[in-house]
DNA sequence: CTGTTGTATTCCTTGACGGGAATATAACCG
DNA sequence: CGGTTATATTCCCGTCAAGGAATACAACAG
């Protein structure tokens, strides 16, 4: 629960790049074009990645291809645990609300 | 999934707000004191969490009693499904798929 | 209305972050 | 060796978020 991955996975561009690797290992040419990065922006982001241990580096020749490496998501996934049971509760509920009364419960709709 | 939400839940003290309104809502000023915060340090925390969805407010008397409203949570729950795939399959398939690519690179072993 | 309590907001400063350009480093090929 | 490709790093700069202090605002008690 190191601060490093919720730092790490905050920023949207670092999330692209996870999903990418979900689908395959990349090497970080292929990252940039994929997403629209220059090469220091992607390379700096997977820097990142790597130090909170969300990726993996393998060398292949010149390129270095980066995989994801899961193992810290179950960690976020420990962190969310406690909040999941409440959840579940709590749309269970609103359901029930839902469909005894069609009312505005201020439920979210942030606006501003 | 908002920005937002990663943004609001990737400072410490807000996780430690959202885990102090776990157990049940309070008071800015009680959360202030709880966590170690001036209180205008923990009313904007509690800003930021409200505009992320994270929290709900009701007033009582001049207190704003927060509690939290884990609804959000599952939007983080929902991105962190195809990951926890992954490390349910097994952990020992990772080494598989960092090495994904044959090559002549005999060295398997995992550095960093 | 006046004072008091609880909370929100503003102003200011500081430090971290991200982007771009240029450059450095590394691995390969001939 | 020199040259080329792929990636990393540095420097500079604009932006943004967080913290502290002071203040404004809101709700209540009398």
């Amino acid at each position: 629960m190191s601060d490093a991955l919720w730092a790490a996975l905050a920023d949207p561009h670092r999330r692209a790049i996870v999903a990418l690797l979900l689908e395959r290992p990349r090497s970080v040419g292929e990252i940039a074009q994929a997403r629209g990065l220059s090469q220091p922006s992607a390379s700096k982001h997977l820097k990142v990645l790597r130090e909170a241990g969300l990726v993996r580096v393998r060398q292949d020749a010149q390129r270095r291809v980066h995989a994801l490496d899961p193992a810290p998501m179950a960690s976020l996934d420990a962190w969310l645990a406690p909040y999941r049971k409440l959840w579940n509760e709590s749309l269970d509920a609103l359901g029930r609300r839902l469909d005894e009364r069609p009312d505005t419960t201020g439920t979210s709709a942030p606006k501003d």
